[in-house]
RNA sequence: CGCGGGGUGGAGCAGUCUGGUAGCUCGUCGGGCUCAUAACCCGGAGGCCGUAGGUUCAAAUCCUACCCCCGCAA
């Protein structure tokens, strides 16, 4: 089967990787454009096209796919698969290929649809969440569904580890059901509008904690946006980033964002009900670092010190 | 040339402005105390102070260039 495939970021990297193994015809990769990244700003290709190029397979990257999508058509694909591309991909390309365009989404839709599905599952504090494959229409994520399967949110997990666990899913989910693709046996069950949700990208307001939340809402954000970008908060000047944290059982109350305890493995903060422990975190010009070392030398904590929300 | 912080024994940091014996909190090694300990006491090892030049009687400290790390902005 002629395959295109349509993807960016790491995420997509084992679905791709299996479907080269699956030995399927891929036919071509679509990836972003080369951006600059970083603080130096050094071109960087999307991770996608790196291991397309490693697998001589052609690569094209359209600053947009509304415009130009031609090579893509001279492709002939059966089916294009998509997983994380980054960019609306217009009714003509889903239209064209003879088995249609699917997705491969990080998350029970129609919950979370967007682009951050695994963020807001971890800070909305779901237990479980998981893969979809769905046929692509024109409004984001709002196709029918082939398939899904579940996994539970651990007390454990952050971003880091959910995103790799479900990326893995995502792979082993897609291979399970593209022979009934390519057979035209699968499931095609519409979306229950009503119960759809979004997750739209994470915003740098998104990214700044809220004291006045429960212990467990505040862990909650922190896992969710780590190890990237990080949660943040302020104490005066000094930004202050949060990678790790956990619910502290204490009876001391006191206003939301207040240092009310140091110990050796970290600040203990009130929050708008519960305490939490930082165990990590990160000072503006410092490395990320086990708040036991940032606590060993110059620092600007101290108990009563409070964090603004 | 976007703005800013930083590179000091194994870890995290003072010291740099106002040049003059390498300091703190840990770790590590040895000894002591203790029923015992991640606790406490005593002692030791471990540094070309990011790199390369320059100024000086003397540079971690002042000057110049470069490398690397980090926060913000994009």
């Amino acid at each position: 089967m002629r395959v295109v495939f349509m993807g960016t970021p790491d995420f997509a990297i084992p679905i791709l990787e299996a479907l080269i193994h699956s030995g399927h015809d891929i036919v071509g990769v679509v990836t972003q454009p080369d951006r600059p990244v970083g603080r130096k700003q050094v071109l960087t290709p999307p991770p996608i096209k790196v291991l397309a190029e490693q697998h001589q397979i052609p690569v094209f990257q359209p600053e947009s796919i509304r415009k130009d999508y031609q090579p893509i058509i001279d492709w002939r694909p059966d089916l294009i698969i998509t997983c994380a591309y980054g960019q609306i991909i217009p009714k003509i390309l889903l239209d064209l290929p003879p088995l249609g365009a699917i997705n491969v989404h990080a998350s029970l839709l129609p919950k979370y649809r967007g682009g951050a599905p695994i963020q807001w599952a971890i800070i909305n504090g779901e237990k479980e969440t998981g893969i979809t494959l769905m046929y692509m229409s024109e409004k984001m994520d709002a196709g029918d569904i082939i398939a899904q399967s579940k996994i539970p949110i651990e007390p454990t997990d952050n971003y880091g580890t959910l995103h790799d666990k479900l990326s893995r899913l995502g792979a082993e989910l897609l291979m399970e059901i593209l022979p009934q693709i390519e057979a035209g046996t699968n499931d095609r069950i519409p979306q229950d509008e009503s119960l759809a949700t979004y997750a739209w990208n994470i915003k740098k307001e998104d990214e700044r904690i809220v004291w006045d939340k429960d212990a467990q809402a505040v862990v909650n954000q922190i896992r969710g946006l780590s190890p990237v970008p990080g949660a943040y908060t302020c104490l005066g000047e000094e930004r202050f980033k949060i990678y790790e944290a956990r619910v502290m059982d204490s009876t001391k109350t006191a206003v939301p964002g207040t240092i009310v305890d140091m110990v050796p493995q970290g600040l203990v903060v009130a929050c708008g009900k519960g305490q939490i422990l930082i165990i990590e975190g990160q000072l503006a010009g410092r490395k990320r670092q086990p708040m036991e070392n940032v606590l060993r030398g110059n620092h600007p904590f101290a108990i009563g010190k409070t964090f603004e929300s």
